[in-house]
DNA sequence: GAATATTGTTAATGACATGAACAAAAATAA
DNA sequence: TTATTTTTGTTCATGTCATTAACAATATTC
């Protein structure tokens, strides 16, 4: 029980780092990461789209996205259809960045489960969504 | 293999959830929460240990401490062999602070791991100790 | 056309954390 | 014993993460 309550902070500390250590390695602070990374698929995407999916405050996104945007690696244009609106796109730098943050965001994710035999890796996905449905009731009950 | 990243990622969420949660419900900032569940078990603890044990530098234990002193959880005195150090040990308030905090936790992950059944919890611990471990062995390989 | 919604920005605030410079005290070397 | 070095903790400047409130400009709705 105590076990259980010391494995998941171990493992969450383990996240913590890896994303400090991402954050280091790519020279950018963790929260352009994620605001980066929803460009995966997308063409275009809002402020108030981004908010929603970072879970975050406008007045945060709008510092994010001035930040990448003077990086080069957003371009903000206006919506011909609603001049309040900007459309926010991966500039060509910002998609080689993203490439390359996935192919590394994998392959740590893939060393770690190659060091389970076939069968654990079943076990361990199974055990690992029944762990995130319960937690997330949990976590429901709370709010 | 897509699946287990997300799936971790929604459980490292949860995680940060209850932290934000907790740190409301016990009107406390997160990581003054932190530093005063180290006193679990401790008599005195000095600055230097706490900067050790929370992975921080001690110009952060300093405010942290300060803090939680003029909370009143936390008394301050002078180690009478060395007068460079400040003896940190829980006020009674903090004590009992400290107790209801560890209930708190304790009731969460119990109500988590409840919705197990027994193979099943069984089977948790080990994919989540397996996993764990991995985890820090890659994250060895990247520092 | 006037009242209301939406979209994004700015400014003030607070939490989290670091590194460098520093003072005081202790340990060690000369 | 004096001089040097190390240890302990503080202060200050800086940067990141994030929120709320006030606001301007534009759209929508009545």
């Amino acid at each position: 029980m105590s076990e259980f309550q010391h494995l998941v902070a171990d493992i969450y500390q383990c996240c913590q780092e890896r994303l400090h250590y991402q954050s280091e390695r790519f020279g950018l602070p963790d929260a352009e990461l994620r605001c980066l990374m929803l460009f995966e698929g997308e063409r275009y995407l809002t402020a108030k789209t981004l908010a929603y999916r970072m879970n975050v405050a406008k007045s945060r996104v709008t510092k994010l996205v001035s930040s990448l945007v003077s990086r080069g690696l957003l371009a903000s244009l206006p919506d011909p259809a609603d001049s309040r609106i900007k459309l926010l796109s991966l500039t060509p730098e910002g998609g080689r960045l993203l490439k390359e943050i996935g192919r590394f965001r994998f392959a740590v994710h893939r060393t770690v489960l190659e060091q389970f035999s076939d069968e654990q890796r079943g076990e361990l996905l199974h055990a690992l969504s029944l762990l995130s449905r319960h937690m997330k009731s949990v976590k429901d009950m709370m709010a």
